[in-house]
DNA sequence: AGCGATCCTGAATTGGTGTTCAGTTCTTTC
DNA sequence: GAAAGAACTGAACACCAATTCAGGATCGCT
């Protein structure tokens, strides 16, 4: 007598897989990386405390795949927007551009995905996802470089300065707390693409004319 | 009868006290402040565990004075290189190459101080600290904006995106671990210097410039 | 329906670390 | 030198969150 999961039953398997996970991104959007816990998450995703390890072996496996997730999702993004750029710098201040709008739509999400500590484990997966961002950035800066618009210079150091910068203003904790304001908002993102644009080599009127045309398209509406 | 506490034994209580601080930052540079520990941090300082109460009412306090500690002074580095400066740009290059090593030579100590998960009320302790060395960063970029060196800008932003990129370049997770060779580790504080005084505005040339200037003084003699 | 396989539950277990405190040792004072 | 006060010790306690697992519920097959 074989037990043989039908249709109905892998697919309702497969969406508490993902509740569960995207009660872990609603724990972590609220409340850091600190708050993915097990039982808050279990009782998010209505499910019981042991139901969460019939899918993920541990909580570092959880919240790797979380982060995986999240980058996945950040990634394309940064690739799209870069894309549609019309030459090496445009991308470029796309790329930029759209990082600083996703990592201030869900600041603590952020704040967690990329700064708070996990456990040894989870540091690797984290890594990963990290580098694959910080390497589409570098590449974008490849780009920019070989077209002629930027200095040579070393692009993998670049690409890391550019995302801590980016990273420490607006979502770190220095970050100037009144970014509500939808303008403040703009005004944050634009002056922080500027600064980034500069870092790399961008000469400062040119570098003003790309940010405009970068923070145009972005939509700069963001939930808490 | 009254106990009044002789010369000695203040001396003594003051000693122990630095002793725990210092194991605490000997910890914190080895394995970062997930390392800093009652009882390990003890067995350092030559103490019992309950010992560490008698100095500091919790963990967090002793954390707190730690990350204090550290900061005091890594900000009169930054200060001393800055006022040794002979103008406000070259200034400012002192005090990013002043962070850029500081940070370098204590690469786990940094990491823990600034980005490290602590309890709510340790973040209160750890923001101020990092606000006064941002701010001393804020300053000097102000001065040379008003030296006419830099173009207007939201100077208090562009501090903290330095410092973020300081820090994701140098101990961030990305950061390249090859800078063990003295040479290599020159090359990456020369490389980000320059990215951080581009970033705020100064021509290429001229950062340059600066950068070789702010570097030669700098010790960078590192140990891990 | 009936039976075994799978899945779910949630209370109990486990592990690790901050904190306490009764007992001991050292210090001061007379 | 002895009494009283302070400081120190380290094992015991407390707490919190991850993980386990025996029992119950559900599902797939005949």
């Amino acid at each position: 007598m074989i037990y043989r999961r039908t249709h109905q039953v892998v697919k309702r398997l497969a969406a508490r897989r993902s509740a569960i996970l995207a009660a872990a991104r609603d724990a972590a959007a609220e409340g850091g990386m600190a708050a993915v816990q097990i039982a808050p998450v279990a009782s998010r995703a209505n499910v019981a405390a042991g139901t969460v390890y019939r899918y993920f072996p541990s909580k570092s496996d959880l919240i790797s795949e979380l982060i995986a997730d999240v980058s996945r999702d950040e990634l394309a993004a940064i690739r799209r927007a870069a894309d549609a750029a019309p030459g090496p710098s445009s991308a470029l201040a796309a790329a930029v551009t759209t990082v600083a709008v996703h990592v201030l739509s869900h600041r603590k999400l952020a704040w967690g995905i990329l700064a708070e500590p996990v456990d040894v484990d989870v540091n690797a997966s984290r890594l990963a996802s990290r580098r694959e961002i910080a390497g589409e950035i570098e590449l974008r800066i490849g780009a920019a470089v070989r077209a002629g618009h930027l200095p040579a210079q070393d692009t993998a150091l670049a690409a890391c300065a550019l995302l801590g910068a980016l990273h420490e203003a607006l979502v770190g904790p220095l970050a100037p707390d009144n970014l509500d304001d939808p303008a403040k908002l703009r005004d944050a993102v634009q002056t922080v693409t500027l600064l980034a644009l500069r870092a790399v080599g961008v000469m400062d009127a040119r570098a003003r004319g790309l940010v405009v045309q970068a923070v145009l398209p972005a939509k700069i509406l963001v939930g808490a």
